[in-house]
This record gives C-alpha cells, structure tokens and sequence, in this order.
DNA sequence: GCGTAATATCTCGCGGGCCGATATATATCA
DNA sequence: TGATATATATCGGCCCGCGAGATATTACGC
C-alpha cells in the first residue's frame, strides 16, 4: 500500500520482527504463517527490502550467530520502526474500512439490454 | 497491501468508484477527499492504471460526456472489480489487525555499547 | 482584455522495487 | 547418492508510480 507508505512485502516484513528478532529465513517462515501461506516472500525481495530498511532505522542487525552449523543473521524492529508499522497498520485498517463501507452503495452495472440490476447487493 | 494484490493508488481508483461513476478527475478529487488530503493521485498514474484495471476487467467506461464545455470520461466498477476490491479490502483489514495484534509484543531494543541485551524480551 | 488558476484529458521517460534465476554451503533423510 | 530443507547473497528484467510536459476550456481577479 502505499504512499508513500510501504508495500506489502516490506509492511510484512516489519510485521514479522514486531514480536522478536528474527533472520531472514525465519522472516520467511514467519510471513508465510501469518498469512496463512498467501504470501510467499522472495529472497531477492527480503534482502533487498532489508538493506533499506535499514538505511532508513526502522530495523538493525541483531547480531550474527551459527546455530547448527548455518550461520544466521538477526534483525530486530527499532523503535522507529514500530512506530511506522502502527502507523502503516492503522492507515491500512482506515483505508480497508472506508472501501468496505463505499461498496455497500455499490450497484452491479445494467447490462446492455434494459434488464436490470435488482440483486447487486441487497 | 499489495501482493500481488494492488498497490495503494489502484486500491483507492477502486474505492473511489465503488458508490458511483466517475471521471478522471473526480477520481483523483475523491480520492484526496477519502483519504483526507493524504493521497493526491498523479496523473500519469492514474491514466496508466485506469488502462489495466479496464484490461482486467475491474472498471469499464461508461461513457464520454462534455459537461460545461468539457470533455468527461466517465469510468465504473465491475461487478468483477467490487469482488477485487472487497477481497483486497478483507485482506489489508487482516493484516493490519495481525500487525497490531503483534506490536503489543514489542519492546524497544536495548540500546547501545557493550551491554548484551537481557532484557530484549524476557 | 489579460494572466492565473482550476478543470480535464493524455503521453513519455526515469527510477524504484518485486521477482525469477542463479550461486554457495551445510544438515537431514531416503 | 540424491533430494529436500535451511540459510545467505547477487543480478537483471519488468512492472508501475511519478514527474514533467502538452493541450484545451472555463472562471475569476485585476
């Protein structure tokens, strides 16, 4: 979403820090299972999205660590970054209910012939 | 939002259709209006993204009116474009409460030198 | 009458960001 | 031995939003 918010994938991405630090294969898990497998969140995407995030201060390296022979590299939500994930969330949620209350006025358009419309919603 | 569901702008071109016709114009009128002067919709965006939304079937013209002298092109929601829009709506409803559900369970980082975290969660 | 702003449409190019592909390496299980 | 899962990283293509520019009419202030 997004203006200049944050996409989905980076609104994700901060989503899945929110509760504890994690690496970013974990992000990855994370983001599938909290959006019960809809969204599957790409590598190139990942890394790219937390290289800017951290630029900008809205997440920080948390340390490197080797954890059955793989090495794991974690990232944490900064203050900063909560604050704009509430932010973004709260935006999304205003945004989500203005939609849903437009569309209760929404009418199905009339089909070219004269035959109408009736069952749109009600 | 936004994966591959819409991005922001294609999200608030919908919800600006949902309760009736509109131009392009109005559209990017409407659009600052629901969105509080948050969101002012460009041109260039607008044009482009009305041309694939018409392609997908999610909004379709309703005619071309001259009202005062100028020329309007009127757009409409889909019935195919209402669905897209509800579902993208229920979507972003979801994740946002997910994010703010989860930011409860935030604390900040502990800061600085030396001092190992501890009290990171816990 | 004249300039400016608002209304209204459209096009083009740049740049940013997501994604697919690819590479590398270890652990686990068939 | 090979396949799959875990785990990191890079690069090029492509889509899309945005800035900028073009065109035209109406409305308002001076």
């Amino acid at each position: 979403m997004i203006i200049r918010g944050k996409t989905e994938p980076v609104f994700l991405i901060l989503t899945a820090l929110a509760d504890e630090p994690r690496h970013g294969y974990g992000i990855i898990q994370e983001v599938r299972r909290v959006t019960d497998g809809r969204v599957d969140l790409r590598v190139g995407t990942l890394y790219g999205a937390l290289d800017r995030l951290a630029a900008e201060g809205l997440v920080e390296k948390h340390g490197d660590a080797v954890e059955s022979g793989r090495l794991r590299r974690y990232f944490r939500l900064t203050e900063t970054g909560a604050q704009a994930l509430a932010a973004e969330a709260s935006r999304m949620a205003a945004d989500a209910a203005v939609a849903m209350e437009r569309l209760k006025k929404f009418t199905a358009p009339a089909r070219s012939a004269g035959l109408d419309i009736a069952g749109g919603l009600a």
